[in-house]
Order: structure tokens, then C-alpha cells, then sequence
DNA sequence: TTCTGCATGTAACCAGTTACATGATTGC
DNA sequence: GCAATCATGTAACTGGTTACATGCAGAA
């Protein structure tokens, strides 16, 4: 627990940023895992700072624009390397809700049932779509990431996701066709 | 949202059942895709009795223990109906607390890495046989399910559990080969 | 000058967890 | 008699979402 300050702890620890751009982190890469919202990261900034894990400069962006820099101390790295060799039992499986429906189908036609299935469908297929996508990008910008560095690790992430999603559609395929063996049986 | 709702109307639609049953479905099938704790339960039975979703009757167990039978009314039935048409938009990507670890894992050494790595596929194997002991268990308990009964569709959301963490322990492999071809490139 | 993006915050609410609290029944 | 399980509830808290609220900077 306490996840989302770990993961501003680990974004805070590449480089200084803002709010901001920590916002952007959980749109971007890290969002396939782990998403959030500035209303919850702004809060969160000021109880880490406070805590003294993270320090902030003011900066000014052209006339009077102020934005507030964090970079992680020496407290703040120490609880994180600490965090990420903690070893922590398998948490609860992810609610679904797609899945939920698909449960209590006994109660809808087998077109409706069927609608639901290829809705499913089409929408991890965008999803995945989307996922191979940032990983050609980041094969096609030039060498293959170095051995353990953030932009490796960025990789195994995306990946990761591609493997999720193919799986889902897996299943909604073979879902697909246990349902429909009636048809095609005969 | 509001889905621990339509969980509940879904249960109580198949046949009536206490607050203790309802507790027990969630730590067994259902308990794949979605988990709750009678503290939630409880409170929400009062909200869809007073509603006007289910009703009870109290039955005497033994000789004065009270328990409340709840079932379904024609309003929630509809209200069921209703959501299972409804067709929404992706959820967000489940947080995976893991992912969030090895995208930070620049911080750790190799060795560090490899038990971060081996941990979690142990767990995820665990788990997953788990899951397939549920499959063959059906399998094995007499016919195979008839389509679209309330069995068939648990059958198919345990084979959904196990494409997920087939998924999930096929892409730790990939990241180990990946994590590891300096040593077998020579 | 207008629109998009940069930048930061708070309040109210909802979902879910942990802990507290109690008591009856059944089988050994 | 004791333990496991059946049975029902509440309170305090944590994590997360939605909505409210404001204002500057840069580019067209």
C-alpha cells in the first residue's frame, strides 16, 4: 500500500520535475500499469515534501508563472530502494467488470451475449493496437535500449501490456468459439 | 461503478441467499474477477432492500439464530437487465503493483532484480494452479457445462483467470531471457 | 485575440479495507 | 467443552474520482 507515493518517489528520483509533468507520466508509459490524477499527485507532493522525502525550487516560467521543481533527498531514495526490494504477497485480483457481466450472461439472448463478446473484442484490440505502437516507436528511435537502464525497463513495461492484452483477446476468441459450436457443429 | 450492486443483483437473481452466502461467492469463482468483504456486503444489502432491488425473510436457524434470505424483485431483475445491455468504455488498466517495481528496478542490482523477478513468478504459478485445479475439477464433476448456464459461463471466467495468468507468467519469462542475454550470448 | 497547453490547487464524494464487535450452531 | 464455521453488523480510515476553481504562456 501507499503505491502512488512510490511511484512519485521513482519518478522524482530520474530528475527533478513538476506536478506536471508527473501528470504526464501516468498518461503516458507508466499508465499502462499505474494511473493517476493531479488532484491526487498534488496532495500527495505536499505530504512527501513535508515528510522531507522530496524538496522543491521555485521556478519561473516567463513573466510570473510559478512551478514548483521536486527532486527526491537522500530520506526519499532510501525509502524507495527500500520499498522496491520489499517482497509482497500477490495482491487481490483486478476487478473486471466486463468479466462480471459476461458471468451473469445466463440472463441475455445469445445475441446480446454476442453483442457484449465483439464490443469486448473491438475495444482490447484498439487498446492493443495502441500499446504495439509506442513499442515500434521506441524500436524504430534508433539502437535497442541498454541492459537495465529506465528506458529498458520502459520496454519490458510495454511489452508487458501487449502480453496482457493478446491474452485478453485469447480468451475472447476462445469465448467466442465455445460459443458458437452449435453453429458450426453441425 | 456502482458494480458491487449488479455483483449482488446477479447472485441473488440465481437463487435467494444471506449476506453470509453473498461473503463466500466472492472468496470462491466470482472471487476471479471480483472480491469483496462482508464490511461492503452488508451495507449494500440494506441499500438494495431499501431500494426496493431485493427483498428477505427471516429464517430461524436452530433454535434462534436469525438469518436474512434475500431475493431478487422484479425491479431489480430489470434493473440487472439493464446493466448487462449497457455497453461502457474500457476501465482504466488494473494497478499492478509488480510492473510498478520493475519499472524502477534501474535502482537495483542484478541479483535484485532476478529475486524481484522469480518471486513474483513463483506466486504467479501458484496461482495459476490454483485456477487450473478449479478447471479439471469441473471437468471432472460429471457432464461437460450446457451452454449458456450459469455454469458455462463460470467455466468460461476460470478459463479467462487462467489465460490472464498464463499471460502474466509467460511475459516474466520473456523479461528473464531479456534480462539475461548477456550471460547467453556468449 | 483566441485557443491549446502549462501549471496548481481544493472539496465533496464514492469504493474499498481494516478493525472492532457480537453471538449462535455444529461436529468432534 | 472447544473449535470451526455460520451469521450480521458498524466505525474509522485510505485510496481514488469528479467537479470546482484559477490563472499564465506561447503559438497561430
Amino acid at each position: 500500500m501507499r503505491e502512488l507515493k512510490y511511484a512519485i518517489l521513482g519518478l522524482v528520483n530520474r530528475s527533478p520535475r513538476t506536478g506536471y509533468d508527473i501528470t504526464k507520466a501516468f498518461t503516458e508509459s507508466i499508465g499502462n500499469f499505474w494511473e493517476a490524477k493531479h488532484s491526487q499527485i498534488y496532495p500527495e507532493l505536499h505530504r512527501l515534501a513535508s515528510g522531507g522525502l522530496i524538496e522543491y525550487e521555485i521556478e519561473i516560467q516567463g513573466e510570473k508563472l510559478e512551478k514548483k521543481v521536486y527532486s527526491i533527498t537522500d530520506k526519499g531514495r532510501n525509502e524507495l530502494l527500500n520499498w522496491l526490494l520489499t517482497d509482497e504477497p500477490l495482491p487481490p485480483v483486478p476487478k473486471d467488470s466486463f468479466r462480471l457481466r459476461l458471468y451473469f450472461s445466463e440472463n441475455l439472448s445469445t445475441l446480446a451475449v454476442s453483442e457484449l463478446i465483439n464490443g469486448q473484442l473491438a475495444k482490447r484490440r484498439r487498446r492493443l493496437e495502441h500499446l504495439k505502437e509506442e513499442l515500434h516507436a521506441m524500436e524504430d528511435s534508433g539502437e535497442p535500449p541498454v541492459l537495465f537502464t529506465p528506458e529498458f525497463y520502459e520496454y519490458l513495461l510495454i511489452m508487458g501490456g501487449i502480453f496482457r492484452e493478446q491474452a485478453y483477446i485469447n480468451w475472447i476468441n476462445e469465448v467466442k468459439r465455445l460459443t458458437k459450436c452449435e453453429e458450426t457443429k453441425s
